[in-house]
DNA sequence: GATGCTATCACACAATTGTGTGATGCTGAT
DNA sequence: ATCAGCATCACACAATTGTGTGATAGCATC
């Protein structure tokens, strides 16, 4: 089995220094550098391969999330890992859709590490279970979180919201519902001020965060 | 430990025998009815108290997703746990949005169907962990296609559009960039042809959905 | 050094949006 | 039967947005 060439990034030194000594046991890795930052990484690979990037969320400078876009422009071949301590729903949403290839916490067992970078260089995506769940209830609770403040927002205001959303003229909402423009005005400015917004981007914006569209 | 009462939904009575017997296995899990289809759920439901509901998401009539927001607005405190053969990652997605406990796949053995009533009905996530993977590429894949087609925005147009999303003002834009409102419309003004939208909503929506946001 | 792209600005005008205020009929819940 | 909420409309006016048509200057690339 060839190695595996990992790239470790994160600015503490202490954790680069246990990662290193986790990694050091087992034959098919191979730490081939280390970064505190994400210009760091980035200056690294310039100059060796690398297969698997190990990278920390939360660095100074250079964040995981736009050291994980720019890898995934220049080298789409590199597997980037994040390893980190937070687990927050939307922030690994907002990671895999950028191109992480998983997304590992801190606390994480030994071989479940080890294991985690073997997987993603298969081209696995890897995710801690843990994690999973965070993930979905990131999908599924947010309309019970976020909507406790939701207002109630009526059929009819709904379908004037989805007009607003596909680009639709108040005159053109209007003719669609076979209702007055002023009608329209008023069901826009009832939203307003039930979404708390200033304007129909705002709305917009809102309504899809809150599921309405 | 407490019986956790179940109902079973599938439009093939062989399923549903088989998944009796397996069932009936384990006493923790007992299944107090079964069900051909949505409508005869809502109405079961109507009768008799259910902890979880094992539901095939293909159906006649009332399919498994609608029957999970029927079942999900009248009793959002049974578990809803969908059962099928489909893989398909933004099906999945879709269905967790609605609120589904979990999904499993057909083919998974005895135990992990057992176990997975069991987990779910603990309140936990139940996802086959292969569909894991279906869905988080289902999240990072489309991503790459739809990015063919993304024009070069420039990054001071993405400073508009950003600021624009957070419902300023050309004017506030104008005063937040330093520059006149003039040059501010003008970014719009491109942005619109650039992006192929009418209005700053339709601009914001899109952006959203490349991801420039 | 021509060409193309970006960023900047002007000016004017049309179109649309947002606001203030007030009103009517209908419906479902109390 | 009353009352709250919804949907509907009017009218006027301010504010903002969107468009048409230029123009200039810097910068990179070829």
């Amino acid at each position: 089995m060839e190695t595996i060439k990992v790239l470790l990034a994160d600015d503490h030194q202490i954790m680069l220094d246990g990662l290193k000594a986790i990694f050091a046991k087992d034959r098919s890795l191979k730490v081939v550098g280390t970064a505190c930052n994400g210009l760091e990484v980035l200056e690294f690979l310039k100059k060796e391969p690398v297969d698997v990037l190990l990278l920390d969320l939360q660095m100074p400078g250079m964040d995981g999330l736009e050291t994980t876009m720019h890898v995934r422009k220049s080298y789409p071949d590199i597997k980037v890992v994040m390893l980190t301590t937070n687990d927050e729903g939307s922030i690994i949403m907002s990671l895999l859709k950028v191109g992480a290839t998983g997304y590992l916490l801190k606390n994480a067992s030994k071989e479940y590490l080890i294991q985690g970078i073997k997987d993603a260089y298969a081209g696995k995506k890897v995710l801690s279970s843990h994690l999973t769940e965070k993930m979905i209830e990131s999908l599924t609770e947010p309309p019970k979180f976020k909507e406790g403040a939701i207002p109630k927002i009526t059929k009819r205001e709904i379908e004037v919201v989805k007009l607003i959303a596909q680009e639709y003229t108040t005159q053109e909402i209007a003719d669609t519902l076979f209702v007055s423009t002023n009608t329209v005005a008023t069901h826009k400015r009832n939203l307003f001020v039930k979404m708390d917004v200033k304007n129909s981007v705002g709305m917009v914006k809102k309504a899809v965060d809150w599921g309405l569209i």
